[in-house]
DNA sequence: ATCCCATAGATAATAAATTAAATTAACTAA
DNA sequence: TTAGTTAATTTAATTTATTATCTATGGGAT
């Protein structure tokens, strides 16, 4: 059943307002506060008292007065707690230990040799963590919980990979071998839908209703974020972007369907399409297409073109159906940047609708590579952070 | 700023809860409603007395006991308000007068004879409200107001038809002449969209937290509904499922872009597809195609298979992006059901990434035409059932 | 029939949390 | 030094759900 009107809703809808107030306006006033989220002033009082005695906010000295007292100012207290992130991906696991504010204290990486068994991995995976939970100077117990960031298919209620291509792997059951380990709360997500809440966490994005986040490398996905939280749909399969068809004689995907669009802008894609056309002395993988086109190869640079053009028709088909505020782009292929945004953007332009469709703010990561690491992070913080 | 926690909140969700409870599940008691909501019997006492005191609920007869006291049924006071709702589609305006629960007491049709200009298209609008609002035996008083299913590109925010590419009409400020003329709420909203909150709401689907529903017709338009109330995004377009590209190389659209679903499986573009391969005396409607196919004719059964394994290409992406609990078709195209749904769903069933993606329940509309008129009535429902 | 128990619903007292109004605190300007 | 302003807290009032208790009513066992 639904969530029902309560005490506790009442008091927990005020306080995750608040909190994410301190959170994306830091520093920030009691006083600032009641009036930009129009809560009444003792309300406001009451519920900072609360935080700062869990020790999630914190006071500083006294800010500007504009004739009158001078304001305290108050911050999350980001040392309070901690949280591990960890990206597992298809070539190597990387793990960060950061404070509530997403900053990253520690850092660990590990190659996965191949090949590997459910036990392996997950040995590697405890190897990783065990790095960041004894970082020097860090209060263990103030560790909140671990955020795996799982490339493949995963089952987000009961924590397990469930298909992890690229690794070779079925049925892992992560969380529960890592809760069993480490008795810590653990939360599993696919790498995409995480790399889409770091984003909308950590990318400066402000309180943006709805975005979506698509990584475009080895393969395509997407991460749907509404009201700071991930949107998983019905069966929890919500943005699987890259298998969307776009062209009904496309060649066959990996998937088995033809003209999905990752057959068309993945790394791997790019550089077949090198190959089909350049023949003799073609580039071999995405990257190096783009080291061609920067050196001025004409070829190269109209691949890109043409790539970005495509990519383009995707997000068109993205807007017009889900319609989302803002759009974030990353992963492998979006180091070619230059070459494929002024085509995205031109295709977006031509084929929206509406002039309001092409509001839509579409933007490249500046999160880079940790994007995916603190959206594994982000995970923990969701639910400390809006607990509703 | 977002809804905060008050003691409104807290009650208006409560309010909401058992009266949509009412509504989903009549006849129900008082102590069943306790039970399923996880609210305490007082509480619900209290709200109910509320909502008898409203008239928005009544009491009947007594129920069967189970070994106590007889249970006091409830139900939706069906007469206590009424509301009118109108189709205003490419060819015709169509009205009707219901009572709460979407019983049709009373309609009103016309013609759209064209040219139109804006003047004359509200004058019909007037006066096909006008015949609905006078309805014989009903109190004008109780009427709470008009919804209005528009064909074409709406803004929900001013009630303005921006584009009726049908009617060759623009900028027609319909909720302001309305509001103007009758002095009561008006609700102006695309009529895909409608379709969907009609078939959510009177579709007899229970509860289901995410709906898509698509009417394939002269064009092919989609509403998203989620938990009771339609999803617009960030900038009012969510949901334009029939200029989704699915063919690169697909011929033009009238909306310019080539390769959007709407040239394959709209009404006109299936009569299009059986004049370039049938030749002389081919069908030269949707409509005359579904007839020769009922006669067994192959040529016309192929082409309805056909557009069928594209309709499912279309949903697998909406799956695969969206994810919604239920899709629900409609329109003049799905009269051809019987020959498009097995290839619809075969299609789904064969590109479906994951088995979970299989789950999506596929149906279509059992409202037929009122679909709509419903969802325009549907549209004051959601604010008087919903409040939030 | 009568007693006991189970279920439905109502009432009264209590508790949680917000809001409004008043108060205290602390600063700027002149 | 005083007036005016903004910040934050305190107190009382208010809203609404909950707990506990009670009344109503019916079925089944004896």
């Amino acid at each position: 059943m639904q969530q029902r009107g309560t005490f506790q809703l009442m008091k927990s809808v005020n306080k995750s307002i608040i909190l994410n107030k301190i959170r994306i306006a830091e520093p920030i006033s009691r006083a600032q506060i009641a009036k930009e989220t129009s809560l009444t002033p003792p309300t406001v009082s009451s519920i900072v008292k609360e935080l700062l005695e869990e020790g999630l906010v914190r006071e500083s000295q006294l800010g500007e007065s504009s004739g009158g007292r001078k304001p305290t100012m108050l911050h999350i207290n980001s040392g309070a707690f901690y949280v591990i992130g960890v990206d597992a991906g298809p070539e190597t696991v990387e793990g960060v230990l950061t404070d509530l504010t997403g900053e990253i204290l520690q850092r660990a990486k590990q190659k996965l040799e191949k090949p590997l068994n459910n036990e392996k991995f997950i040995d590697i995976l405890k190897d990783n963590i065990r790095h960041n939970l004894a970082a020097p100077g860090i209060d263990q117990t103030k560790i909140i919980g671990i955020g795996i960031a799982m490339h493949g298919v995963v089952d987000v209620e009961t924590g397990m990979s469930l298909v992890a291509p690229n690794l070779n792997l079925k049925n892992v059951p992560i969380k529960q071998e890592l809760e069993k380990e480490f008795n810590i709360a653990i939360k599993v997500e696919n790498d995409a839908r995480a790399m889409a809440l770091g984003e909308s966490w950590f990318g400066g994005h402000g309180e943006a209703d709805s975005m979506v986040a698509v990584n475009i490398g080895r393969g395509v996905g997407a991460g749907v974020v509404m009201n700071g939280k991930l949107y998983h749909g019905a069966q929890g399969i919500a943005g699987e972007f890259g298998h969307m068809t776009i062209d009904l004689n496309g060649s066959i995907c990996e998937c088995g369907n033809p003209g999905c669009l990752q057959t068309f802008v993945s790394g791997a894609s790019i550089a077949e399409r090198a190959r089909s056309r350049m023949g003799e002395g073609a580039p071999s993988t995405g990257q190096e297409v783009y080291e061609l086109a920067q050196e001025g190869h004409a070829a190269s640079i109209k691949l890109l073109q043409e790539t970005g053009r495509i990519i383009g028709i995707g997000l068109i088909n993205l807007v017009h159906l889900i319609n989302p505020r803002k759009i974030v782009l990353g992963g492998g292929v979006m180091k070619s940047e230059a070459f494929l945004m002024p085509a995205i953007l031109e295709t977006i332009r031509q084929r929206a609708l509406t002039p309001k469709a092409r509001q839509t703010s579409i933007s490249v990561t500046r999160l880079g590579e940790d994007a995916t690491l603190l959206g594994a992070v982000a995970l923990l913080l969701v639910e400390m952070f809006d607990p509703i």
